[in-house]
DNA sequence: TACTATATAGGGCTTACTCTTATATTCTTA
DNA sequence: TAAGAATATAAGAGTAAGCCCTATATAGTA
């Protein structure tokens, strides 16, 4: 019963998937569809290296770089998003008064902010059993003045 | 006057820093403090690369390794931190519902939580105009179940 | 001043990605 | 349902970030 329920679920979800493809004017090709499936099939906020071999299994001869444009394709359409702050360069902080970060999607920057309300967040009873936690925070992302502007004209 | 309070507030950070440094067991090298001054000196969240060139107009030969390296180290000993999330390959997420994420900084893994007063982090109206924000979260990093056994070890 | 431990420069290597191009596939519309 | 146009894919070369190794240099100490 469970298994049964679960299937369809997938099978909602790969409809929904579809329909979105179509709406934003991408074909839905046998590659994309294999993608999306893996990455709803775990809860491992996987690489693309990752995502590549689950989808091997099923389409061998998949290029890695399909998958990866395939995932950034999937973010773009918001069928999946990207973990926050992944994908960059290291980059560091030499501020150490209580300060949040603020990244613009576009062009990369990272904006210090500062709002009281965010230094000392309550972080729930259960996970403090769970993790030893060292840092919280509360991150933004978006887009910044600059590139609203570039993009509008 | 402000410069005058501005070199002063340097020199103090510099003082701090070489006992920082002192009281981890580390030498003071040139090349520590021209990179912690470049790194205190910026409030752009420099990669290895950028702080890089800043302490080349200084120390012209050092090499991009050491710049580098010595940032992970002002990290350890707190004199500095990595901004959030930055330095992994690009990670994905499938899952579309409202969740936050703890990450270890020891393994990379990242799990998933949800505590509902998360879900909606008022943001304060001075950034509002500021930035046209698309995603909000309370971000946690620390040390997992698995690790924190690990290493106690 | 000399000794020991640690740091640095340099260079080669790996990994994660990006770009280019020729071929293949989807979707449309006739 | 066949053909054409637009888009996607595979493959492979190219690039950027970061790591590792080793010989030399330097800081701290006794």
């Amino acid at each position: 019963m469970r298994e049964v329920m679960k299937k369809m679920d997938i099978e909602m979800k790969l409809r929904g998937f579809e329909d979105r493809c179509r709406h934003n004017g991408l074909k839905v090709t046998p590659q994309r569809t294999a993608v999306y499936k893996a990455l709803i099939g775990t809860d491992t906020h996987p690489t693309a290296e990752k995502v590549c071999k689950i989808v091997r299994q099923d389409i061998s001869s998949i290029s890695l770089d399909t998958v990866n444009r395939t995932l950034l394709t999937l973010a773009e359409i918001g069928a999946a998003f990207q973990v926050e702050g992944t994908g960059q360069p290291r980059r560091f902080d030499g501020g150490l008064e209580d300060h949040q970060h603020f990244r613009c999607i576009k062009c990369g920057k990272i904006v210090d902010f500062h709002y009281e309300p965010f230094d000392n967040i309550e972080i729930p009873v259960h996970l403090q059993g769970q993790f030893q936690i060292m840092r919280k925070t509360v991150y933004l992302e978006g887009i910044c003045q600059t590139c609203s502007a570039t993009t509008s004209s």
